[in-house]
DNA sequence: GTCTACCAAGCAAGCGCTTGGTTTGTAAAG
DNA sequence: CTTTACAAACCAAGCGCTTGCTTGGTAGAC
């Protein structure tokens, strides 16, 4: 260990940049976003991905190593991205409940708005990695979770939460993916109204 | 529709039977369940399957038309299963409260139970259906979620949920699915202290 | 003597990925 | 403004392997 403190960094996950959506391998990284999601990462072959991308299958392994380098790169800059949304959310709220209700939005947000489709790669294609990926991602949703569980923590501390919160937290990651599977935006209930339906399963009643 | 009163019969899901598990088809299902949940639907060979069970891969076909054959078996056999049990413990329970105590620890129940296995294909494994075989699913289910549905609803009229009932029942779908990532019986609570803390999301505190 | 459960062998199709070569964008050198 | 150089992006073809499934036949139970 002969760094100095002046040449370490943290390494968090948002120091690193994600890829650029407008570049080529941007480009592949949303549509496999897109048809993982659809289909499913094993039933997605990389002709259906080359097909969707207007080139050759062959061409993909020009941009990425194995087919399973796509599913990474996809969880990965998914991950970073949000991480770093968050973070800056957080920035902004002041009270422990704000500051939880800015959590439950930015998770919802996540998962119904743009990066919707990978996100749901992200939860539902993790046996596809192999053991050293699934660790990589592992070390990166560390830090996202550790967001979650000081938030509500704080609560509990002003008796605003009755559960345990790690117990909490996971209920919450259940019922907020799930949402995914049946919340449509038109369908007269704004992001913002479920995000308060949210908090108020995670909290005493009149807190808020 | 010249058929009589008495010839109808009302297609209730828990008038099938499941297949017997001594049987070899039903050891062929276990089996299944157990292997789709550990590697996924598509991960999973028949020639996988032949080897856990001890026979050739052809010998499968037997017992199945096709490979999906097995997973929507595996499926219908526990949504058939699932349902009869909640139905039973339904018919126990005298208040509104504890009938959605009972429903939430039958679903962990059949979760985290020995029917785990085969509810996490029922739940994760949805996509690789055809379309035929996901509206059959989806017919069984239906009987189902109305039982959950109608209490929820008897809560909401005595005043002891304060959400709507459909978005709580979505909400409360998430997170107790979600459990079987995290949930461990030997981690030192109890599925009884866990269906509590569900309870707890569900209605006002104070009202158990 | 028929029925259920299985084996042994293998086929056609689809899979991830490789290879050698061609096009295209970029930028310095003439 | 043109030429030369070079790397990045992509194509065309196909290899080796695995996949779901079929076929024709056999052993044992009732």
């Amino acid at each position: 260990m002969s760094r100095t403190q002046a040449e370490m960094h943290t390494d968090n996950s948002s120091d690193i940049e994600p890829t650029n959506p407008a570049s080529a391998k941007g480009r592949l990284l949303s549509i496999a976003a897109s048809l993982f999601n659809q289909k499913g990462y094993e039933r997605t072959t990389v002709r259906d991905l080359a097909t969707a991308a207007g080139i050759q299958s062959g061409s993909l392994f020009h941009h990425f190593k194995t087919k399973e380098d796509i599913l990474k790169s996809v969880m990965v800059d998914t991950i970073i991205f949000n991480t770093h949304r968050m973070k800056q959310e957080m920035a902004k709220a002041q009270t422990p409940i704000t500051r939880l209700r800015a959590l439950i939005r930015c998770e919802l947000e996540s998962i119904i708005g743009e990066t919707g489709e990978a996100m749901s790669v992200l939860v539902y294609e993790w046996r596809s990695l192999s053991a050293e990926n699934q660790a990589i991602i592992l070390k990166l949703r560390d830090e996202y979770e550790s967001l979650w569980l000081s938030a509500i923590n704080d609560l509990k501390q002003e008796g605003l939460v009755t559960s345990e919160p790690f117990v909490l937290r996971r209920f919450l990651t259940g019922a907020l993916s799930w949402t995914k599977t049946w919340y449509k935006p038109k369908g007269g209930m704004s992001l913002d109204e479920l995000a308060d339906q949210a908090l108020m399963l995670a909290v005493k009643p009149g807190s808020v």
